[in-house]
RNA sequence: UCCCCGGUAGCUCAGUUGGUUAGAGCGGGUGACUGUUAAUCACUAGGUCGUUGGUUCGAGUCCAUCCCGGGGAGCCA
């Protein structure tokens, strides 16, 4: 017979009595010498595990039913009943439990039915995912992954898949990771004595993509809603809970759509995956509340119920300057917020995600939309309690000279960027995206405190394990 | 990269002003008991105290070094 999801069997879809199989591996094992064990079992199809019955008229009850520990794969048949404990409603009344694999030695099993420290966990990054904690993150993963697709999808966007390798360093700042089939220890060297790249795979310098923003406009100029989805690659020496050396970012870019429109499209974009996840994750959610971030389901829903608060960045300076607060960093009309600025505007003053708009140009990237102030760009943050900023975006440039005279100015190479100043050239429209870390967003779903820990392998500086 | 903190049993931790044989809970094993719920009770096994060097009669404890981890900052998503 075919095996069922431990999800289905607790649903109640099952008529009691039916004969079911599930598969899955044992949490805990509690024997009772009234002549039966009771053996949790989960497979990741929810958070629940189904408690398996196994009367010791069984087989294989001495020689492998009370040697079962955490961690053993099984399969359990038998009829589906209400439970006869509290707990649970069901139960497996089993007439088979059959073991596919052992635990090598229980004694070192490193997953135990016990809290352990999530910097113990990330050195079992393979085994993790068998805990309470990172089955739940993995399914609050999947189902807002599903629910950005499904949003944009909806609402008429096309995912764009930009190249994961690139020429040009999309934002004109941080470290890329190299890309070469040369050979390291014997490097060819061109006439000037440097390394000689046309020798290299592509003929030039590559490297892996920090950003798809730059591609997707090409895109966005074209079938008018567009998106990227896809890994991103940080060398940045980052040592933070919120910083990763390979990641997943979301960058929508919209066409005829100014900074006003794409702080709406956030706005309505981050309540939807939220309430997605509220809606298909209810025990996920409850367990973060219960066990990692009390507020954890309660401020979502507080956000999904009221508008964003939107405030221009020269607002928030003074908000800050006049708030009483004393700042190790002052904060000064020109200087960028520091994270003691955004945690003040989010957490205190706030307590809110917060949009700020229109920074000084001075400490913005060269592609954002010049004001006509001529001294800030239409660039927007979101901020988040507790994560800090969640979403970068802005207003692009669209107008030729402008472009050119900003990218002039910071020395940027006109002739790799040639195509991008192109899209300028060729019935350019105001347009406008923005970029979301999926982990920071997922960190603020679950209210899990470091980012290594909502990403099943984490690559950060000096670990690239598993 | 900078600042601070930490590294003791499979895991989570305690370990006094430096002093005999380094402890507890959980997990493992054995037994008892029970429709149990991270069950309970008893017994039991399990340690190169991160590395290297130094101070000392004596170092888990003090000093230096390196390695690893965590938190904070910068940068950003």
């Amino acid at each position: 017979m075919s095996a069922d999801s431990i999800k289905k069997a607790l649903s109640g879809d099952i008529s009691i009595g039916s004969i079911v199989k599930i598969q899955g591996w044992v949490r805990t094992r509690r024997d009772s010498k009234a002549g039966f064990s009771f053996v949790s079992v989960h497979d990741g199809s929810c958070f629940d595990p189904i408690q398996v019955v196994a009367p010791s008229d069984l087989a294989n009850y001495s020689e492998e039913i009370q040697k079962l520990t955490s961690g053993c794969a099984v399969i359990c048949t038998g009829e589906l009943v209400e439970s006869q404990g509290r707990g649970q409603k069901f139960e497996i009344q089993a007439s088979a439990v059959k073991v596919t694999g052992w635990i090598d030695d229980p004694d070192t099993y490193p997953i135990q039915p016990k809290r352990h420290s999530f910097e113990f966990l990330r050195d079992v990054a393979h085994l993790r995912p068998r805990t309470n904690t990172f089955g739940a993150i993995t399914r609050v993963r999947h189902v807002a992954a599903q629910a950005i697709h499904r949003y944009f999808h909806e609402n008429g966007f096309f995912w764009i898949n930009t190249p994961i390798i690139t020429a040009s360093d999309a934002e004109g700042a941080g470290d890329m990771f190299r890309v070469s089939t040369l050979n390291m220890t014997n490097l060819p060297h061109n006439e000037d004595g440097e390394i000689d790249y046309e020798q290299d795979f592509f003929g030039r310098e590559t490297f892996l993509t920090v950003s798809g923003q730059l591609n997707v406009e090409g895109y966005c100029q074209a079938l008018s809603k567009v998106y990227t989805f896809g890994p991103t690659f940080r060398a940045e020496n980052s040592n933070t809970t919120r910083h990763l050396a390979e990641f997943w970012m979301i960058e929508p870019e919209i066409a005829f759509a100014d900074l006003d429109d794409l702080a709406d499209l956030a706005e309505d974009f981050l309540k939807y995956v939220f309430q997605a996840v509220l809606d298909e994750c209810p025990d996920d959610m409850a367990f973060f509340a219960q066990r990692i971030e009390p507020k954890a389901v309660e401020r979502l829903e507080t956000l999904i119920g009221a508008p964003f608060v939107r405030v221009d960045y020269a607002d928030a300076i003074d908000i800050l300057r006049n708030s009483g607060q004393k700042f190790e960093f002052k904060p000064e009309w020109g200087l960028d917020l520091q994270t003691e600025h955004e945690r003040f505007l989010t957490e205190k003053h706030f307590d809110a995600p917060v949009v700020v708009k229109n920074y000084p140009v001075e400490i913005k990237a060269f592609y954002m939309r010049l004001n006509d102030d001529g001294k800030t760009v239409a660039a927007m943050d979101v901020l988040a309690p507790g994560i800090g900023e969640i979403i970068g975006g802005a207003q692009r440039e669209e107008r030729l000279d402008t472009l050119q005279q900003r990218m002039a100015e910071q020395g940027m190479d006109a002739e790799t960027y040639s195509w991008y100043v192109d899209l300028r050239r060729y019935g350019t429209v105001p347009h406008a995206g923005f970029g979301l870390g999926f982990e920071r967003l997922i960190t603020y779903i679950t209210g899990m405190s470091n980012i290594r820990d909502v990403i099943p392998y984490p690559r950060v500086p000096g670990r690239a394990d598993f």
